[in-house]
RNA sequence: GGCCCCAUCGUCUAGAGGUUAGGACACGGCUCUUUCAAGGCCGCGGCACGGGUUCGAUUCCCGUUGGGGCCGCCA
């Protein structure tokens, strides 16, 4: 009498019309965080039924950007366009059990119908005049050659759904019309491959966006058409963009691939959009995929949307790059250096030096570039601020000094500028904010005695001459 | 317009009848300090409104308001 458990089967099911959203990505991180906590499979499903718009490059870029963020998935990538066959057997099984039927009437009809309704000030809905025709009527004028599209005959009855997230939701039947399954070409739509494939890869759970709650009536009604069982449901909440408006390339920075271009870490990505939606129920904020996997639950998952918070996802990169390891950084930041970087050793240095300060491994590789190669020019505010008239004689000084040290590290080269600022009787700062411009270019920056550690005595002393040329040259 | 969903600091959220309504981002201050960060400490700031139910509502119900979504031979 005991129930065989039956092991839970989830799926994306993207559409290549655009690159991977931030809101896809995080629908199929809850599928996948379901799919591992709940010990199911997570399939992978490109809906790629509308062959004016699905693009096969864009169907790579997601696949690429889905691979990036580490969400694998067990089954697929299933394209649909590969699957006319079983549409549309489905859909001759419809027809002739009568559970859908075909309709002649031709868009432009549809369209005047649309308007009339429209200007009436009442809600359009499909005649439903198709239903009358006689089985054996249909299939005469379909050998005849007239063009129709299939529809599914909606039950009179409300639909009820059981959503995970927000509980039993009721349909009214005057609220849905006999929709389309098939186009009069022969092509089949989306809401009719959705169920169809659902139904045929034995999907139990469809969790997805609150954008299709309104469409789930409707694959209801399908499945039971389908003779299938039914799937639960779960609808996230919509991710909206500052304006409220659910997010989108109009928002900018809504594609997946847009914050890896940034500098944005995946696995900072991956945490920022767990959370969004979905808490451990504690304070803990920086989790791995492991808790996430271990821990995630519907049942912990939010209804309301959620607005996209830029600056808290660059906060949650920052404490990535602040933990990972200097080889990992370097590895990840190459890509992003805008030019030679230092050898390893050098560069590895430079990460600890840099990691608290940047927020992005872009800015990393910047950093990392800022070692290998001069600065080509100096912040001008800096040197208005930091150069004074009497700046270029204790710079000379100073580089004097610093040519006949020993040895050159961060204490020595302290040493050697404290000492020269004291015999000219100022304070070390008015030293250390022009020699660190002069060096790197910015007032900002990493402790100027690793810097200059770093950099090394010969580059150091290159820099600063060059430095010094240049604030004579303003000076007179 | 019809149907549906949503509603705790500016933002992400914890909370599941009795809490000084907690945390995080952002913001402000202090601290550390050669700069900038990071870190630490402190602060600012919230239950949309109105009715019920209840001894007691942020929490349950209804309504209002506000926001969002869906209404194609698009996905």
């Amino acid at each position: 009498m005991t129930d065989t458990p039956t092991t839970p089967r989830v799926r994306f099911a993207p559409s290549p019309t655009g690159s991977l959203h931030v809101g896809g990505a995080r629908t199929a991180l809850y599928n996948l965080l379901f799919a591992r906590r709940e010990r199911g499979t997570f399939i992978l499903r490109i809906e790629d039924t509308d062959v004016e718009r699905s693009r096969e490059e864009l169907s790579e870029q997601i696949l690429s950007a889905m691979k990036w963020l580490g969400l694998d998935y067990d089954e697929g990538p299933i394209h649909q366009s590969g699957r006319w066959e079983l549409y549309r057997a489905a859909a001759d099984r419809l027809i002739a059990e009568e559970k859908a039927y075909r309709a002649f009437e031709t868009p432009e009809e549809l369209d005047a119908d649309r308007k009339r309704a429209d200007a009436e000030g009442r809600a359009y809905r499909y005649s439903g005049a198709g239903r009358a025709i006689d089985p054996g009527e249909s299939d005469r004028r379909a050998r005849a050659g007239e063009r129709f599209v299939v529809r599914l005959r909606m039950p009179a009855e409300t639909i009820v759904v059981e959503d995970m997230i927000r509980g039993r939701i009721e349909f009214p039947p005057d609220a849905l019309d006999d929709f389309a399954l098939v186009r009069s070409d022969g092509h089949p739509l989306y809401h009719f491959c959705v169920c169809v494939d659902d139904a045929d890869m034995r999907i139990t759970h469809v969790i997805r966006g609150d954008d299709h709650l309104a469409n789930t009536p409707k694959h209801v009604a399908l499945f039971q058409a389908l003779g299938a069982e039914i799937p639960r449901f779960a609808h996230l909440g919509m991710i909206l963009g500052t304006d409220r408006k659910k997010l989108s390339k109009r928002h900018g920075a809504a594609a997946v691939e847009e914050w890896r271009d940034a500098g944005i870490l995946p696995e900072a990505l991956v945490n920022y959009l767990a959370l969004l939606g979905w808490a451990p129920g504690d304070d803990r904020e920086i989790l791995s995929r492991a808790e996430m996997e271990k821990e995630f639950s519907l049942e912990r998952v939010g209804a309301s949307p959620s607005v996209f918070d830029p600056e808290k996802l660059l906060w949650m990169n920052s404490q990535y790059i602040a933990t990972m390891s200097a080889e990992e950084l370097l590895a990840r930041s190459l890509k992003s250096a805008p030019g030679a970087i230092p050898d390893r050793p050098a560069a590895l240095k430079a990460i600890e030096l840099h990691r608290t300060r940047v927020r992005t491994i872009f800015e990393m590789g910047r950093a990392l570039a800022s070692y290998a190669s001069d600065p080509a020019d100096y912040d001008a505010d800096g040197l208005k601020k930091n150069v004074k008239p009497e700046t270029p004689n204790q710079l000379a000084k100073l580089v004097a000094r610093l040519e006949t040290l020993p040895d050159w590290t961060a204490a020595s080269t302290e040493a050697a500028l404290r000492e020269a600022a004291q015999e000219d009787g100022v304070a070390a700062g008015k030293l250390i904010h022009p020699v660190r411009l002069g060096l790197t270019g910015v007032t900002v920056g990493a402790p100027l005695f690793d810097v200059m550690e770093l950099l090394g005595k010969e580059t150091s002393l290159r820099r600063l001459r060059a430095f010094l040329e240049r604030t004579k040259a303003s000076g007179s």
